[in-house]
DNA sequence: GCTTTCGAGCTTTTT
DNA sequence: GCTCGAAAGC
């Protein structure tokens, strides 16, 4: 493929001035950052402190002034959600100067260059991008195959050093060099590693890690094609710098490099204007490049993200500007000083010290439940009281460590007819069907992909079962060609009648629908529409009309869910009139969990610490904040894995504006058993007068106590455990248990459909015991009651669901 | 080749 | 307490 240069542009007319109102409201630390000229600029933003106004101002004022033009600009964001949040803000100032920017994520830009420039080294255009769940599948073939197990390989072991290697832009080759072949688990591993990365070319197919480190190799290898961009992309601002690792900074480097001249000469050939860029020795100087991180929210070293980055950023870029912006305008300073204080204890920082004007505001609160689900009460109870004071159910917000937290808290939010939404987690696209429809998409797409072939052969059933399947791989094996080409001659394999006719049958569904995605060159046909092509395969394979037909409940649901996915695709149409199926499968593999997080008002936000960041609520519940839940139980044998924990716990608290939660339980439920429950040591580390204890672990403690016992004061398992096996001693269901947990919250369910309930009534309730109805609202399965119970205060209760009855 | 059953292992965080 | 894979019976 030859190097064609698909921009003419003139210089922009430089007037070197912008609007005033672009400063208006800045303090003068961030005006500096707004205003600063020069080749790096370092931003050191605590959080809170304006860094999206920030740079959004100053993308802003580079095109007011004609010092840049939109498609000279590159801002790259960690998530699409913040990508597509900035471009709005830039839009508001500047209207429709703004496009043609790129401001996407490191993964959505590299994707842009790979789909454009991947020819030039053996892909092409339609390659398919494996998430962690298909690289997971292919590296379990790859592992079975090598009987890899037996030197203690397992799939997410491979997958995370396979992954680590590539984020330090290693390959195989690289990686041998320095292997140790006297080790057989290395010697393994190489072959695991070669074997993997076979199968991701063979399969035109990049994983997560690849789309970066490819980006990386691709610009190094092809100094032409590199330049193109050097010369195009003229201003760079990369946003989270904390959390970027060795690949993604390299990226960075590659593309704020300077063009050689003779490089220059050579992209001018080509009829590239490069003539008004090029300096006085005919060099085509390096972008300009802004950073803003603050090395206190690095939350992400697990993934590869090195702190170094920003701490060595001046090294790194020789004469660079640094500018600290410390002072806060989201929380109150009752937040912030827990927020410093914690952050403190992590010794290896630059200090700095957060600060508002915002006044000291409520104190944060905190709750020790006695399991999970009282815990889950207790915030489902303090949301009803806020909400009923007029806070929105959207600007609330449950952070919590780990994903599989979110079952007490949903269980909890159903009952209590709270409104949530669960953002990452268990998402649509990582269904079981939904990854079927989509693996019709991307065998369409992509027929050199066998995962994704292999992953609908029989699905729905048509008897090619795991026998025929070896059959066709070794057919393509024998043959060297593709499995795909192996269903197309079916006939020649002498499988029997039948299922030779299925196999051939599924073969031309999906030729002929690839037809229509890829119109032949010169037809008139333009590519049919994604959900066109979704219904036709579904149609065709009856794929939702088999689920329909099953007799198991579940696939009715399955059902409805693919429905959901053709509903997708139509609304993906009507966004993308021109958008093609490439397209959308390159958005959905990218799309994250902070992405789907739209101005879908009036729920409460359930989501990990980590998904969080970049977030802000007026109110935050922090769960959890136990030993071995935060910190993590697993991050303990990491270096540095404490400190970076503490740092997840600082994102959390620095996310809320007015109102701050934390809570932990004194048993926790994990793979089915209770455990005993520590308060986190970071609670120490907060001072005791910010901290309003509804009940602290040391009440939790003591029998009756209502001394709150001076958290510092160390307690070791033994006397949490022997107040356990007291409380675990009596009887569940005693009156004296109750009023002393109670919130405490059983599983019982049961229907109660048919449960006429109305104001005035008095009701018992199995965990909350007797209490008076204050109001009914809603309709059928969704009436809610309001009640009003003797001794366990106010709560609100799904009817259908509640395990109460009416008393006389 | 399909369906059912039972046991093992599992949970850190994500683009 | 759930999911996935192996094994056995149909």
């Amino acid at each position: 493929m030859s190097f064609v240069p698909n921009i003419i542009e003139p210089e922009p007319a430089v007037d070197g001035s912008f609007d005033d109102a672009l400063l208006r409201g800045l303090n003068p630390q961030q005006r500096e950052a707004v205003e600063y000229r020069g080749q790096s600029l370092l931003i050191v933003a605590g959080a809170g402190s304006g860094k999206t106004s920030v740079l959004t101002r100053r993308i802003a004022g580079l095109l007011q002034s004609r010092e840049a033009f939109p498609s000279q600009i590159l801002a790259i964001t960690f998530t699409n959600k913040a990508a597509a949040e900035m471009r709005e803000r830039v839009h508001q100032i500047v209207g429709n100067e703004a496009e043609g920017m790129w401001i996407s994520t490191f993964h959505s830009a590299c994707v842009r260059i790979l789909r454009r420039e991947a020819e030039h080294f053996g892909f092409t255009k339609s390659f398919t991008i494996y998430d962690s769940a298909d690289s997971r599948a292919l590296l379990k073939r790859i592992l079975k195959e090598l009987d890899a197990d037996q030197y203690g390989f397992t799939v997410s072991s491979a997958s995370g050093k396979i992954s680590k290697l590539k984020n330090e832009l290693q390959d195989v080759e690289s990686y041998a060099r320095g292997a140790n072949f006297s080790d057989p688990a290395e010697v393994m591993f190489l072959e695991i590693f070669r074997r993997y990365t076979q199968a991701l070319s063979q399969a035109n197919a990049f994983d997560f890690d690849d789309l970066i480190g490819q980006t990386v190799y691709l610009f190094r290898a092809f100094p032409v094609v590199a330049a193109h961009y050097r010369r195009r992309f003229r201003h760079i601002l990369v946003d989270e710098y904390q959390d970027t690792n060795h690949a993604q900074y390299s990226l960075i480097h590659e593309l704020t490099r300077s063009v050689r001249p003779d490089i220059a000469d050579e992209v001018e050939a080509a009829g590239g204007l490069v003539k008004t860029k090029r300096d006085a020795v005919g060099a085509i100087p390096g972008a300009s490049l802004t950073v803003v991180g603050d090395s206190d929210q690095s939350i992400y070293a697990f993934r590869g993200a090195d702190i170094r980055n920003i701490v060595e950023f001046e090294r790194d870029f020789p004469n660079s500007k640094v500018i600290l912006l410390e002072q806060n305008y989201r929380s109150t300073q009752n937040i912030l000083d827990a927020a410093n204080a914690v952050i403190s204890n992590n010794f290896d920082r630059k200090d700095k010290k957060l600060f508002t004007d915002i006044g000291e505001g409520h104190k944060i609160v905190g709750f020790t439940g006695y399991s999970g689900h009282d815990e889950a009460q207790f915030i489902a109870d303090e949301i009803t009281k806020m909400h009923d004071e007029g806070i929105a159910y959207k600007d609330i917000a449950v952070f919590y460590r780990t994903n599989a937290q979110t079952r007490a808290l949903e269980e909890i939010f159903i009952r209590s007819a709270l409104p949530y939404r669960v953002l990452g987690g268990t998402k649509f696209y990582e269904r079981a069907e939904i990854k079927d429809a989509m693996a019709y998409l991307i065998a369409v797409a992509n027929p050199a992909d066998p995962l994704a072939l292999r992953r609908i052969m029989n699905v729905p059933k048509r008897g090619i079962g795991p026998a025929t399947e070896t059959a066709l791989q070794s057919w393509a094996d024998a043959h060297e060609t593709s499995l795909r080409d192996a269903v197309r001659n079916a006939g020649e394999l002498g499988l029997g009648p039948k299922v030779t006719g299925e196999i051939l049958e599924f073969g031309s569904v999906l030729d002929e629908v690839m037809a229509k995605v890829y119109p032949p060159e010169g037809s008139e046909a333009r590519p049919a529409p994604v959900a066109d092509v979704l219904v036709e395969l579904l149609e065709r394979t009856k794929f939702v009309e088999t689920l329909r037909a099953s007799r198991d409940a579940q696939d009715e649901a399955r059902a409805e869910n693919v429905e959901e996915l053709v509903a997708v695709t139509k609304e993906f149409q009507k966004n993308n009139p021109d958008g093609t199926l490439l397209d959308f499968l390159t958005e959905v593999s990218l799309v994250a969990a902070a992405d789907d997080l739209d101005d879908l008002s009036g729920t409460v936000s359930l989501m990990t610490l980590h998904t969080a960041k970049g977030l802000e609520y007026e109110a935050v519940f922090l769960t959890g904040v136990e030993e071995d839940l935060l910190p993590h139980r697993m991050s303990a044998g990491e270096p540095g894995g404490p400190a970076e924990e503490r740092r997840l716990f600082y994102v959390g608290i620095t996310r809320a504006r007015k109102r701050l939660f934390i809570s932990l339980a004194m048993t926790r439920a994990a793979y089915g058993n209770v455990n005993v429950a520590m308060p986190s040591r970071y609670l120490q580390e907060i001072p005791a007068d910010l901290i309003d204890w509804r009940q602290s672990p040391g009440m939790a403690n003591s029998r009756n106590g209502t001394e709150p016992r001076a958290l510092n004061a160390r307690r070791d398992g033994s006397s949490w455990g022997s107040s356990l096996r007291e409380a675990a001693a009596l009887p569940p269901g005693k009156p004296k248990e109750k009023t002393q947990w109670a919130n405490m919250v059983t599983n019982v369910v049961r229907d109660n459909s048919t449960l006429e309930l109305s104001a005035g009534d008095r009701i018992k309730h199995n965990d909350f015991g007797e209490g008076r109805v204050t109001a009914v609202t809603g309709e059928g399965k969704k009436r809610v009651a309001e009640v009003q119970f003797d001794t366990a205060g106010r709560k609100r209760l799904l009817i259908q669901i509640a395990p109460i009855e009416k008393v006389e």
